[in-house]
DNA sequence: TCTGGGGTCCTAGGACCC
DNA sequence: TCTGGGGTCCTAGGACCC
């Protein structure tokens, strides 16, 4: 009995909704039960691309990304909707309180998906017990469907939760691994897309089995860091721990959209970045949130998409300033290609209270700098017997420290102070 | 007549400082 | 007269994931 539990091993749950969206309709609208059900974004001209779709569609072989017209060719009674997201954040929400009446350790990992760390849960029953009592509680309470990987770390209940879908538990041991895992082909990994397995292919790593004896040496010249981890995951080692705030620290918020048709009209893409602007303002703002950096992305016709970004002044967080700052770059940057993307991203997000803080710090440390500076004044004064003008303002102690003018006296002085006196 | 929109993390080069 | 190496910041791009 104890030997279920090894001392030092983990028990983690990988949670994953089955076509999240399209059951959360489905939930919606019991009607759509058993029929071909897609999300698309947006229904029209060349945005339509499929972003989920029920069981019943990919079996037309409907499957994410395919264009729209593709997935009506195949499946001509698909139901196409569009997106709600109000609707999925909250279906969202309510499963992932569900999950932490498990437990505290739960990880969101995105909108449909999560770990959970249910080592210390055995009064509950077994791993086993409590994935299906949570499969069938999500089933129950939400109509919504899920897969369930139980394994001793993230990477190998992540690529558990995979293997059996919709509905599946699957249990994966160190000592599946090898028999598992290792016959698959590398690129079926998590952490290795498209490019990753080409490179693989190069040195003649095709399975994860042959990642997992890889030579240190080329796999570190051939992929960096990223190389080394990919190795240990193919050994079934993992040692990244549930961090149940992991997700809550925003590092970058954007918009972006591709226009109907290309554009290389100058006031129809900065009514577009205006658009785009305002809608990272007011969703940092809802976060009491600064950013400190504005990034403008644009994609050409040919698909080619580039990212110029700036550095800030100061922390902003409105929808002007945002506006401004991505207006500036595309001032400087376009030269009047037409465009098929815009995009407007918030990077270098602070929270506000920690910016005050961090004015605080500042003024503190002016308050510091003032009294050698007044000291400096008084001398000068005396030196040469009259007021100090800097930029055309007298420099007093009231200014001093305390606006632009007396800041641009310290800087002169900061500056000067190896020369003069 | 193809390929959306939301993110994260890593890398690399140049500037600048010591 | 010629010159090292480390560290940090900034910008741009790429890979990956859902």
């Amino acid at each position: 009995m104890k030997e279920m539990y090894p001392k030092n091993g983990k028990v983690i749950l990988h949670v994953d909704m089955n076509s999240f969206y399209a059951s959360v309709e489905i939930a919606y609208d019991p009607s759509l039960q058993g029929k071909p059900v897609a999300i698309a974004g947006n229904v029209e001209e060349r945005k339509g691309i499929i972003i989920t779709c029920s069981y019943e569609a990919r079996a037309f072989g409907v499957k994410t990304t395919m264009p729209l017209w593709e997935a009506k060719r195949k499946c001509p009674h698909l139901i196409v909707m569009k997106p709600n997201f109000e609707r999925y954040r909250k279906a969202s929400l309510a499963m992932f309180e569900l999950l932490r009446t498990y437990t505290d350790l739960v990880e969101p990992v995105s909108i449909d998906e999560g770990y959970l760390d249910i080592t210390n849960c055995y009064e509950k029953g077994s791993p086993l017990d409590i994935a299906t009592s949570i499969q069938q509680s999500l089933q129950k309470t939400l109509l919504l469907p899920c897969s369930i990987g139980i394994a001793p770390n993230k990477f190998l209940a992540k690529m558990a939760s995979n293997m059996k879908k919709p509905l599946g538990i699957t249990v994966l041991r160190k000592r599946d691994v090898q028999p598992i895992l290792w016959p698959m082909a590398v690129g079926k990994m998590h952490g290795v897309g498209e490019k990753t397995a080409e490179k693989l292919a190069t040195i003649h790593i095709n399975t994860i089995g042959d990642l997992a004896k890889g030579n240190d040496v080329q796999l570190k010249q051939l992929l960096g860091i990223n190389g080394e981890r990919l190795k240990q995951r193919a050994n079934g080692q993992d040692n990244r721990p549930v961090d149940p705030d992991a997700i809550s620290e925003f590092k970058s918020i954007g918009n972006s959209t591709t226009l109907a048709y290309d554009s290389a009209d100058e006031n129809e893409l900065t009514e577009v970045i205006k658009r785009l602007s305002s809608s990272v303002g007011s969703r940092i703002r809802r976060k009491d949130m600064l950013t400190n950096n504005v990034q403008l992305m644009l994609r050409y016709s040919d698909r080619k998409t580039v990212t110029r970004s700036r550095k800030l002044d100061n922390p902003i967080d409105k929808d002007v300033e945002i506006f401004q700052a991505a207006q500036r770059l595309l001032k400087a940057h376009w030269k009047g290609e037409p465009i098929r993307l815009l995009g407007v991203t918030a990077q270098e997000l602070i929270e506000k209270n920690e910016a005050f803080k961090q004015l605080d710090l500042f003024s503190y440390e002016r308050e510091a700098k003032k009294e050698p500076l007044l000291k400096v004044l008084d001398h000068l004064k005396g030196k040469y017997g009259k007021d100090i003008v800097s930029n055309g303002v007298k420099i007093s102690k009231q200014t001093l420290g305390s606006n632009e003018h007396g800041t641009s006296f310290e800087k002169d002085f900061l500056s000067n102070v190896h020369k003069d006196d």
